[in-house]
DNA sequence: GTCTATAACGTGATAGAC
DNA sequence: GTCTATCACGTTATAGAC
């Protein structure tokens, strides 16, 4: 047994990667322990075992998606990625999401539920969003002052247009179509000066 | 019994305001009948006196969103507001919801609940969405036309743009705060090129 | 139009055998 | 670590009295 199977393989993990698609998919408040049960083909009491209650499973998977996005935004620091390498990379997780099944943002979910899930859930759903919105407005920072953005209005102004504008156009393609993602994305370039060909 | 008794101070008109304030609250999986009645003082089964089913309150809901809509755009009309009014009025709505109790837009509950809501829900989402964008794309088109807006894109991408952002960003003020709302709206308006004031 | 009573079901959760 | 069995509860919904 070495490292790998601590880490993959073992119905933890299971449960948590088929938690995290219900949640994205139907939200907090329309999956059940049944559905995730169903889908591993255990029984409901197995998943108990894992996690004693349904708020510990919900803030796990929170915790999970906060340790997710810090090893993805280090691994982009350890390969000395620029401005724009890295807003792409951010670009890329909605992209994922969408392709994936029109998920949505996990944040968005948390928000839209969020007076009615546990408070644990509530103080995560914070904790994450800061995290996301402050690596992001780093980015526009130091593309700002590099020169390879250009845009109006200050650093916080424009992080929260274009994080609120991703989280809102993946909710939006699920009655309008997901062809309005990449649109929007391109608006957003636009806006934020990175445009690579004209239009 | 005048006109004014029909439209409000009945049961029915009561439901659906106590079900509009819990849907945009808590999302539609997270409310339920009896969460009305007890708002009501009235019992459970009053409710299914007015509405049969769930799914038929939440598709009434639905269709007051649009009704309300249309009948607020006409009012728009009829008062000859410009485009620069009528932008200001849009901005009024979710402006409103934040205010009264932190409330997000229906229909960022309802996409984000998409998956998990009944088929007829799902179906006047989409009759929504269309007409409060086509109805914005209208707007920008004009006040873009009369050159009281300067923006780049085409009017469909800066529409999408705009609409995601707001609906976004009601979604993360229940994270971050109600203070970002403003920033946002102020950010959104200077990249439509309808600043007052210089920054 | 609202009530009481009740049905039928899904849910989160626990106890105890294996 | 997973199972069966079971509990307590909330939910949508219906029947029938008032």
């Amino acid at each position: 047994m070495d490292v790998e199977d601590t880490k993959y393989n073992n119905t933890k993990e299971l449960i948590l990667d088929a938690a995290e698609a219900l949640l994205q998919d139907r939200g907090f408040n329309a999956f059940s322990y049944h559905h995730i049960a169903q889908q591993l083909g255990v029984k409901n009491a197995a998943i108990h075992y894992h996690f004693t209650s349904k708020t510990d499973l919900g803030t796990t998977l929170i915790r999970r998606f906060r340790q997710r996005f810090r090893d993805y935004t280090r691994t982009l620091e350890r390969e000395n990625a620029g401005p724009v390498s890295k807003l792409e990379c951010y670009f890329a997780i909605p992209a994922s999401y969408l392709q994936n099944g029109r998920k949505i943002c996990p944040l968005g979910v948390l928000e839209a539920e969020f007076n009615a899930i546990p408070e644990p859930m509530q103080l995560e759903s914070r904790l994450l969003d800061k995290e996301m919105r402050d690596w992001l407005a780093g980015v526009l920072d130091d593309g700002r002052s590099q020169g390879v953005f250009n845009f109006e209005g200050s650093i916080v102004d424009k992080t929260l247009v274009v994080v609120a504008a991703l989280q809102g156009v993946l909710q939006i393609a699920r009655v309008a179509g997901p062809q309005i993602f990449s649109v929007t994305v391109r608006q957003i370039k636009r806006e934020l000066g990175v445009l690579e060909k004209a239009v």
